[in-house]
DNA sequence: GTGATTGTTGCACGAACGTATAACAACGCC
DNA sequence: GGCGTTGTTATACGTTCGTGCAACAATCAC
């Protein structure tokens, strides 16, 4: 039997093993049994805690989504001050680690086919998905570009860099992480 | 009882109804009773015509993908002979139906899913994806593209047009079809 | 120390899963 | 018309699923 550990401390231990079993078996493998024996504990839990599986999906969607934002956050401080090399440095951090990364890929295609019947689901991902490109219009608009050219800008470029990053980690033979890169600074430079 | 068919056409209504299953209710509904009750048909087809549900959804893959392909194929047909034309006409065609639809959308997500542990579906993924940007390539050609950028826009305007699709179905809200056809163009232009 | 609170377990339950198998029925052949 | 071939159904089996529940145990208040 597990030691008897605080709520919050106990519901972060069941989120980081169902963010562990999404990346390694996909969608198909997260059930209770299984999320509950890799965080080493009784499938009971689960109810107790998130009242459901599917809350508790939920609620680690929300986790690793804050997650990604937080690495590009890292990249942007780790760039000089210019805002166009902070510009980049958001760009280009999804095609290095942990962005890129065939686990990362699969627990988000396990969020994206679990949010097909879930409300609340896909109000995260538009959320989620909001913020991105929010945050890289603010970058848009420190680099010099136009008001009225941003939103399409952020637009593009959120495409562009989802599609990169996609397929990089679903097929890596196809093109390399410099190559993405390049594609980036190309659309970029046409901005 | 469903009357006896050829085996030919009742593997093409099994795919069908599998493609309509994964469309409606994602990977998650794609079980074998479920499918066989949209076909019409008793359980134990699939295993008789497919030997199991995992045969049958490659099956379907295969076929899906071909259906994507030639509805890119018509658009091309349709369009103008200038080489311009029918090179926006195979990227725009991503943004109107049949392509752009939520439903095809899901039934994506859920091969993405369900190739997370099977080699077959990841290779059936990696020819498809090479074969767009194949045919992609000989119409950049076609259009005047220096035969050594070719491939760098290829990947790119797949990217971009993979992205922009993607988030076209999942939240619609985001930006208009109109506004991906001008992303694109914007892209092109540079190119 | 003692009692109350509550995190935790183990099990039971009904439902749904994939598949194997035997019986049935429709079609082609002679 | 009888017969073999084979598409089709219905059923059964073992497994896994999510969840509710009673019992257990660790912690805290006093």
């Amino acid at each position: 039997m597990s030691k008897r550990a605080a709520p919050e401390a106990r519901r972060a231990e069941l989120i980081a093993a169902t963010a562990r079993v999404l990346a390694a078996r996909g969608a198909a493998g997260a059930s209770v049994r299984v999320i509950a024996a890799e965080a080493g504990v009784s499938p009971g839990l689960v109810t107790h805690h998130f009242g459901g599986v599917e809350r508790l999906v939920e609620a680690t969607y929300d986790h690793v989504a804050a997650q990604v934002s937080e690495a590009l956050e890292v990249a942007v401080a780790a760039a000089s001050e210019s805002p166009r090399a902070r510009l980049a440095a958001y760009l280009d951090a999804s095609f290095a680690p942990p962005i890129a990364d065939p686990a990362l890929l699969a627990t988000w295609i396990a969020f994206w086919s679990l949010a097909q019947g879930g409300a609340a689901m896909q109000a995260s991902h538009a959320r989620h998905y909001a913020g991105y490109r929010a945050r890289l219009e603010v970058l848009l608009a420190e680099a010099g570009v136009a008001a009225d050219q941003r939103r399409m800008a952020a637009v593009g470029l959120t495409a562009l860099v989802d599609g990169l990053w996609l397929e990089l980690c679903l097929s890596p033979g196809a093109f390399s992480a410099a190559e993405a890169r390049a594609a980036v600074a190309g659309y970029l430079a046409a901005v």
